[in-house]
DNA sequence: TGTAAAAACTAATATGCGTTAGTTTTGTGA
DNA sequence: TCACAAAACTAACGCATATTAGTTTTTACA
């Protein structure tokens, strides 16, 4: 019988779900097929089941291992004694450090997670919930610090993760200046603003 | 014989296009089905081809009217003789209608848009670089003019477009504070940024 | 009211999907 | 080198998909 799961955990899985986050990226989870999955990897389709328990699966392992990450980092920031202006700040680049570095993997959380099923869904979302609130808890902090302006908080985090987030186009397009001046440049319009 | 298309232009189409707005978003075009769309319009799936092509039509008509929009409001603010600050903000405020008034469709603009077959990508991907170029532009010559500070004007358009894209998130949940709030608050963000 | 077109219906087709079953090949440790 | 497990393969199943064909019902106007 080869259908029992391997006992040891194996590098050809994460090979699976890589080319998994590649495909998924470029054509969304829907109209990706297990056919087109096993050519990336070279194999035939059923041999992937060799590995892995099922498409759905390889979603889960990537919307919740990006999302653990971000969760962590958040966690250690909070738990460092800086200015709030500081540890928004280190967000930002963290953010878009992951955009840079784990592309195919963030774009897919960003974008795939609502093919989740029950129960994945629903933990999904809260952990994105909980994340939220926590950047709003510090934009909060920071108002009252007076290191922030009173904008509403909400509206300041949303402004925050949406902006990283486009990173996505600029990755896609690859223009003509380097990372080192988008993190700087983006960072700077985002705490002091564009107008002189 | 009931499959030739019909001379005028009813509304029963127009019900159709919007249906699939709200079902596309909610569920990726990819995983929407015809009959799914028909139950919506409280019709058998075949019956929906007594007024539409196809599938793709859909998204394709969706998409494009979407960015006709856009291309038309933009055309309009270069035209006008203000000064640059105030033309990126009129380009914001209508990005932040666009979203609270055309959800639908935007969003689908904005996701499922990889999913058009050509030459209707290839065209919409065209119209989408031109529109950003011409929003550099305007950045460009508003450094020029000591309106704007010195950032990379990609960077910046970069960012702006992406925060107000970010709206979804809050269309999404529905948070306790007005779009008035949210409009200014952003704006004067992405103008002005948020340090004091 | 009669008639023709518009738009609904049922039935069916071809295709592609995720996945399973069963078998063969490959690789590794005694 | 033998044996056993891991992982590949081929074949196939059941189901869902978009769409077409052909027919019947509804609608609107003369």
């Amino acid at each position: 019988m080869a259908k029992i799961k391997p006992g040891k955990n194996g590098s050809k899985k994460e090979v699976i779900i890589q080319k998994a986050s590649a495909l998924f990226r470029v054509k969304g989870y829907s109209a990706s097929s297990m056919r087109e999955l096993a050519e990336l990897v070279g194999v035939e389709a059923p041999s992937l089941y060799n590995h892995i328990g099922s498409k759905s699966e390889l979603l889960h392992a990537i919307c919740f291992t990006v999302a653990g990450e971000f969760t962590a980092h958040l966690e250690r920031t909070e738990n460092s004694s800086e200015s709030k202006v500081s540890m928004i700040e280190k967000i930002i680049r963290f953010h878009i450090k992951m955009m840079l570095e784990r592309f195919d993997g963030v774009f897919v959380a960003n974008h795939e997670w609502k093919h989740l099923k029950e129960p994945g869904l629903g933990n999904f979302l809260n952990q994105r919930r909980s994340y939220e609130k926590r950047l709003v808890a510090l934009v909060k902090a920071g108002i009252r610090l007076k290191e922030f302006k009173g904008a509403n908080p909400y509206v300041t985090v949303l402004t925050l993760l949406s902006a990283v987030r486009g990173l996505e186009f600029w990755l896609r397009h690859k223009k003509n200046f380097s990372a080192q001046v988008l993190e700087n440049d983006m960072v700077d319009h985002l705490l002091k603003g564009m107008v002189k």
